[in-house]
DNA sequence: CTAGGATCCTGTCAGC
DNA sequence: TGCTGACAGGATCCTA
């Protein structure tokens, strides 16, 4: 479920807090969770922390690194007991409540603090992965551009080559990297654009207008500690707040659409629940809501 | 090669 | 209350 900006903030919430530190233990409680050999990372020491759009990775010493994708529902969260900022301010929902619990599938005990991966649906993972060998992780080396480094003229020409709509194809990670179903409504919606409409139906104007929506929407969040879902939480289990404070569209079907004050609406695209306005977004000739 | 749907898995919620 | 189906902030695999 987390897309690039709360990756990137439990990325900056782990380098503070675990840099250096030794594994000196890693609870596999769920097989499916954990690839690879626990035995070749417990000694190790963290020494950085790296994001490839949704991906985390932790480069250990001994020459291994541990990949990690929380996908849908995956969580990384400290341990109550040793982190004092957690135990001070988290919320009381009770997959906070005790640690670890039935979703509970990978623990790591640090030097000075546990690390829980926790994971509803099982859909992420960690894996152990050579350091040399992460860029060639099939996931990563097809892993486009981030917004911020993409050309608009490159990403022009890339849904030029899609008949997709174009929603799917800023969730397509191959074409541009960090979107995921929020920020690809909101981006959407920024930039006046129908989720349903062929990618390459957009002008270039259109192009460089949705790349730089997908800029601000992200850093926005980034800037505000990522967005709030009953699954996600920090990397010091506070809550990030990008829905309440800038989400304008994503669940808030019903509602009055902050630009115009028409019905924000939802619909199905690419398979994926959307929101949109359908006055300040025309949807393409012959298109119907599903 | 592309495109769309099924699939992995658990949990929650709406509707009967 | 109990059941059933839809759906969920992701990505891959399979099929046509």
């Amino acid at each position: 479920m987390p897309e690039l900006p709360e990756v990137e903030t439990i990325r900056r919430g782990l380098t503070t807090r675990i840099m250096g530190q030794k594994i000196e233990d890693l609870e596999v409680l769920c097989s499916k969770s954990f690839i690879g050999d626990r035995a070749t990372v417990v000694g190790s020491a963290i020494k950085g922390i790296r994001r490839f759009g949704k991906a985390l990775v932790i480069d250990l010493s001994e020459g291994r690194s541990l990949m990690i994708h929380l996908r849908m529902t995956g969580q990384l969260i400290f341990d109550p007991t040793n982190d004092s900022r957690y135990a001070a301010g988290h919320p009381s929902e009770n997959f906070l409540a005790s640690l670890p619990n039935r979703q509970t599938r990978v623990v790591i005990t640090l030097t000075n603090v546990t690390l829980f991966f926790n994971d509803q649906r099982k859909f992420g993972f960690i894996k152990v992965l050579p350091t040399d060998t992460v860029l060639l992780d099939p996931f990563i080396r097809k892993l486009a551009k981030e917004p911020w480094s993409m050309e608009p003229g490159e990403f022009y020409a890339k849904l030029q080559k899609h008949n997709t709509p174009i929603k799917a194809a800023i969730l397509d990670q191959t074409i541009i990297a960090g979107l995921g179903n929020i920020y690809a409504d909101e981006s959407l919606f920024m930039s006046r654009i129908h989720p349903a409409r062929p990618a390459s139906s957009l002008s270039e104007e259109e192009a460089r207008e949705l790349l730089e929506s997908a800029r601000t929407v992200m850093t926005r969040s980034i800037e505000s500690g990522g967005s709030t879902m009953a699954t996600y939480v920090r990397a010091d289990g506070s809550r990030g707040d990008y829905l309440e404070k800038f989400a304008q569209v994503f669940r808030r079907e019903g509602q009055k659409c902050p630009r115009c004050g028409a019905m924000i609406e939802k619909t199905r695209v690419a398979g994926r629940g959307t929101h949109y306005c359908p006055v300040c977004q025309p949807a393409p000739e012959g298109w119907k809501p599903q």
